[in-house]
DNA sequence: CCGGAATGTATATTGTCTGTGGACAGTATA
DNA sequence: TATACTGTCCACAGACAATATACATTCCGG
């Protein structure tokens, strides 16, 4: 086929939704630039049967993304990647982040990873921010 | 009062579940150290009251928390803080860090938060990662 | 020693959410 | 135009969250 499937795990047992693991591993291919504007998503039964699932439950996931604006569906032609600017942040998206970050670290530490691994991971993603194109030019057909 | 009540705040209208609010903004007060081995955290009904919710709820919180090895759960006496030794990490526990922090940060560049603003407080926790005291010693009764 | 109050626990109930099954509607392609 | 493919809608079963209510246990005052 001429575009890769993006590699998406989800946990079935998982108390976390399945929908909202599709939604939070697809956002983090699309904020990472390898989902560029133009592709083409799997069709919902497409990625359904690949993660074993129900279509329907694929399919609240890409609506959840499309309304955020990452995606545009229509029938027949799947899901697309949008050119999606980035918006203004509101009043807790900053505080919320610091606050979900603090006790992410929080349970990782509870869980015995050890200090030096968690600052290790937060430190290669910082290094991965500088690095981030500020505006991704279009894809090509 | 003798010992200030741990100042936590949950969003009711949030998908996640208050329990779920409580164990992780507990948690993070513990692995912080703001919650010494000795402290007694307040009854499930005088926090439930706090919170607004029902003291079922607490408890359920605090007995997710006492699975965890953080607390001793006894009637009359409440909740008391237990020095709790860091366990061996599961096989799982690194890789799970990883990705949720990925998806984390995704999420706040999703929602606007600067590139900036979020490596910042990532190398803030880092900071305060070195700082740990490696072996908290038995609070005094 | 006894009784009441305080506190965590157990059970039942209600509403919400998740995932699925199956039918429907729209669109590109031959 | 006919057909196959694709996203959408509606209804249902099961699980989960939060509550109401009653209970069991423990401390304290007399």
């Amino acid at each position: 086929m001429t575009q890769e499937t993006p590699s998406i795990r989800i946990d079935l047992a998982s108390p976390v939704p399945a929908y909202q693991q599709i939604v939070a591993a697809l956002r983090a291919l699309l904020v990472a630039g390898e989902l560029k504007p133009g592709y083409r998503l799997p069709t919902v039964r497409q990625l359904a049967t690949d993660l074993g699932i129900h279509h329907n439950t694929v399919a609240e996931a890409y609506r959840a993304l499309a309304a955020e604006g990452w995606l545009d569906l229509r029938r027949r032609l799947g899901a697309t990647v949008l050119a999606r600017p980035a918006p203004r942040p509101g009043p807790h998206a900053k505080a919320d982040f610091a606050r979900n970050l603090g006790e992410l670290v929080a349970k990782a530490l509870a869980d015995g990873v050890p200090p030096a691994s968690v600052a290790a991971e937060m430190a290669r993603l910082e290094a991965s921010l500088s690095n981030r194109d500020p505006e991704p030019e279009g894809g090509r057909p």
